[in-house]
DNA sequence: CTCAACTACTTAGTGTTGCTGACTACCACT
DNA sequence: AGTGGTAGTCAGCAACACTAAGTAGTTGAG
């Protein structure tokens, strides 16, 4: 997708990848692929896996060994109580840019309509 | 505002200053002073000039110097036209990321309707 | 049995970005 | 002369996503 999407990610990855523990628990090479399901589909494993033991090490997830049939063990990653309240934050840092940003861009489509 | 929103302006910042230019042109004290306006309360001063200087290197800008009654000239800088096209790609990323980022949002808080 | 392919995770090094903090410089007013 | 607001510059830092390579298990083809 390109160098802006890869600068646009930094910050918000941690949270996308966030939200979806927060569906339900998951493992790296798993989050890896709902990613790419949902549209990034650039996003590589390392990427992934490199954020998956920062938030670890921040204590933001609960992690447990589970066995595979089909490889090394899967470390199988939880949102915890810590890494509710990190989300939240996150969500609303997300919505605070996110309505500035919408302000900007609706702004330059219309831009009679001056609000202050 | 913290560590996240910080995070979460790399690669949007440059969208932000660039979408204001493209409302009008403006110069570095003014675009902070904008910014500050708009709710980034703390985004300092040298950010945005550094953010200035790429964004003319990369050639997305045009720079004119212009006399100031009550300092140092101006640099007033104007969107140019590869500027306009890298704003675009930017209004571009930023929907799609932010259209998958509010799915998850929506998504959590109503989980029982599964699209997949 | 060996080799490829898939699953699953790890790690070292790189580039970009925003922040911190200090600095230069110009003007007006006290 | 000194303070404060205006305007811009610069060196150094931390965080993050990416690149690229490697380790290690399992399965299936040759």
């Amino acid at each position: 997708m390109g160098k802006q999407m890869t600068e646009m990610l930094k910050g918000t990855l941690e949270g996308i990848v966030l939200a979806i523990l927060a569906v339900q628990p998951a493992y790296g090479y798993e989050i890896t692929a709902r990613l790419r399901d949902q549209g990034f589909s650039d996003i590589v494993e390392g990427t992934v896996y490199a954020l998956l033991v920062r938030i670890e090490q921040r204590g933001l997830v609960d992690v447990a060994k589970v066995p595979s049939e089909k490889g090394p063990p899967r470390k199988v990653y939880t949102l915890n109580a810590l890494g509710g309240e990190y989300l939240e934050e996150f969500w609303r840092t997300w919505t605070f840019l996110a309505e500035r940003i919408e302000k900007l861009h609706h702004h330059i489509e219309n831009p009679q309509e001056e609000g202050t």
